[in-house]
RNA sequence: GGCGUUAUAGCUCAGUUGGUUAGAGCGAACGACUCAUAAUCGUUAGGUCGGUGGUUCAAGUCCACCUAACGCCA
């Protein structure tokens, strides 16, 4: 019985380039886990996009001297590119200022306020005269009124951590203009009143047993801290943005405002769904809505820690809020981070290593596979360059990769380049196939579960499992006074093969393909049964030597790149 | 200050609902093999499971307190 699985990786912010902590957190989980799906003949719709929405947006946009229209699309393709780069297999990776994503948000925005769950609420914020707008608290600039210090921003001191309000600050000025021409003025905004639903999603937060407890601590964390789940704004004045409109009417008294970032956000990954559909004709309701066909649909979400508040709380209150039978997420995957040697990786300061340089120096399944096999699921984990040398040496060039090259070689110079037909299968090989069958199972049952950790670590003891076989059985010496024999054990071994590409694709598909061209075999289906899934290559199936599929990394480029990647990103 | 997560062999980590001698990979030592990217395979290495005190016939595995790191919130 095959499952359709929806699959979405929290969306990342345009302005700018991702980097390997952010990339471990979601989209490459989530393309494990669609890769997966797909290899076991299921479903998948698997989704991501580009949040683009907000001031850090327009002030990018602003630095690189650009409208911000124009500067988004641009990153959007950078991103588009790079993930792709990075093997993301995304049936489609959208946008969140899609022309369907307005309509969307602003379908959302008119249902929440017709069920009575949007207030409005006047509010005092600065206005900057000279900027010709509001600053969010994080651009006013001025001295602490605690400690001194001369850059303090509006929402708290870098320097004494103290939380303040703009208003405290002494000189304060915009951060965007550094203009001191600055006023309160009285603005209007809408709530979304989260605080109304908090029963029922606390009811439906304690019905996910099977969560992750990182997810479902911050979630309750968030439902009964203080005086519990807090209404939140969900419009800002600004341009750049979707306009704050009820459904398809005006919306008195909110002209020129549109919505918060985070309220449209998450709606693009329904509307990601259309877009979607209206690039390939496919049926995106049937994907998200319960009463088209979406009641059988399983709904993975994958993020970093970070972005559960929204997923578990501030989305579904939109999606239960509206009264609508739209698709609630059923597994919720997060993250923590990841630490690069000693320390975090941060965007701010381009620290550690981002998307596009990881590139340029190893191709992409380098990075999955060491991302992946140390994935920050228990607790946060730390990259460092030692590490991820021995483990992609170890693991990808001298397991993996030389198992490929010696057992095709052997059979090269002993009996051609073509499976070899003499002799039978015996008792080991019998039990290499059961341990085998164990394994695979094993390592299904992993993935299925996302554990994502647990998973690299069976993958890994399948492909050691070839080299012992290998060793015990020793064909080279076989060969000498049995060459029947040594014909079958190393027909076995090739075929093993094929069977890593499958099982290895969702974390290194690259070299799979590879494993597979080399072994002249296109389509090979899940080894459901063992057996008969080892004899594919049948006696004359004639094959190639590849290429090294892994290069090992060598100590002076290790040395190189953790000098080139110890400062800030240039 | 409140809350949360984490603290297990040199390193990175596993350890289901509490139950015989606490596991894996890497590193290290020794051995085997020589087909292979000087790769592989095997054996060994004995860590008071952060600390203290409890519950229990029995706790790394539950409870309380303490310590440390990290994070979230105020």
């Amino acid at each position: 019985m095959t499952t359709r699985h929806l699959i979405t990786s929290a969306i990342p912010y345009i302005n700018g380039i991702k980097h390997l902590g952010n990339l471990v957190g979601s989209q490459l989980p989530a393309d494990l886990y669609a890769r997966y799906q797909r290899a076991r003949g299921n479903e998948v719709l698997f989704l991501c996009a580009t949040d683009e929405h907000g001031t850090p947006a327009e002030l990018a946009a602003a630095k690189a001297g650009k409208p911000v229209a124009e500067y988004c699309a641009e990153m959007h393709e950078v991103q588009a590119r790079i993930a792709a780069g990075f093997g993301m297999s995304f049936d489609h990776f959208g946008r969140s200022s899609s022309p369907q994503n307005h309509a969307l948000t602003q379908h959302f925005a008119g249902k929440l306020a017709e069920n009575g769950l949007i207030r409005e609420v006047s509010e005092k914020q600065v206005y900057s005269i000279a900027d010709g707008r509001f600053l969010p608290d994080r651009y006013i600039e001025g001295t602490c009124p605690n400690c001194g210090y001369e850059k303090a921003r509006g929402d708290q001191c870098e320097n004494c951590t103290k939380q303040l309000d703009p208003t405290d600050l002494i000189e304060a000025r915009s951060a965007i203009s550094g203009s001191t021409d600055l006023e309160i003025r009285e603005t209007k905004h809408l709530y979304l009143r989260q605080s109304a639903l908090k029963d029922d999603l606390d009811a439906w937060i304690d019905s996910k047993s099977d969560w992750p407890v990182l997810t479902t601590s911050i979630a309750k964390k968030w439902l009964h801290d203080g005086d519990g789940l807090q209404d939140r704004g969900i419009t800002r004045d600004l341009d750049w943005g979707i306009p704050v409109r009820k459904g398809d009417a005006d919306w008195p008294g909110m002209e020129g405002k549109v919505f918060y970032v985070w309220f449209d956000a998450p709606i693009e990954y329904i509307a990601c769904a259309g877009e979607w559909s209206d690039a390939t004709g496919g049926d995106w309701e049937r994907w998200w809505r319960t009463d088209k066909g979406a009641d059988d649909v399983r709904y993975t979400q994958f993020m970093g820690k970070d972005n559960v508040p929204f997923h578990t709380l501030s989305f579904p209150a939109t999606i239960i809020g509206s009264g609508e039978p739209w698709k609630l997420v059923d597994h919720l995957k997060s993250f923590n981070y990841l630490n690069y040697d000693g320390g975090q990786f941060s965007t701010s300061q381009g620290r550690g290593i981002f998307m596009d340089q990881a590139l340029e120096i190893l191709p992409a399944d380098y990075w999955r596979w060491w991302l992946l096999s140390h994935a920050p699921e228990s607790s946060d984990s730390e990259f460092t360059w030692e590490n991820f040398q021995t483990s992609v040496n170890k693991d990808l060039a001298d397991v993996l990769g030389n198992f490929v090259s010696r057992i095709t070689k052997f059979c090269r110079s002993k009996f051609g380049e073509a499976v070899p037909e003499a002799g039978k299968f015996g008792p080991v090989e019998d039990a290499l196939i059961a341990d085998l069958s164990a394994r695979v199972e094993r390592y299904a049952a992993h993935m299925e579960a996302m554990e994502v950790r647990k998973s690299a670590q069976e993958l890994r003891a399948i492909w050691a499992a070839g080299n012992e076989y290998l060793q015990a059985q020793a064909p080279w010496s076989t060969f000498k006074t049995d060459p029947d024999t040594a014909a079958a054990q190393t027909r076995l071994a090739l075929n093993l093969i094929p069977l890593y590409a499958v099982l290895s694709a969702p974390f290194i598909p690259d070299a799979a393909a590879k494993m597979l061209t080399a072994m002249k075999i296109t389509d090979t289906g899940w080894p459901d049964e063992l057996a008969s899934f080892l004899q594919q290559l049948g006696p004359g199936h004639p094959f190639e030597v590849p290429e090294v599929l892994f290069a090992k990394i060598s100590d002076e480029d290790r040395e190189a790149w953790a000098a080139r990647f110890a400062g800030a990103r240039a």
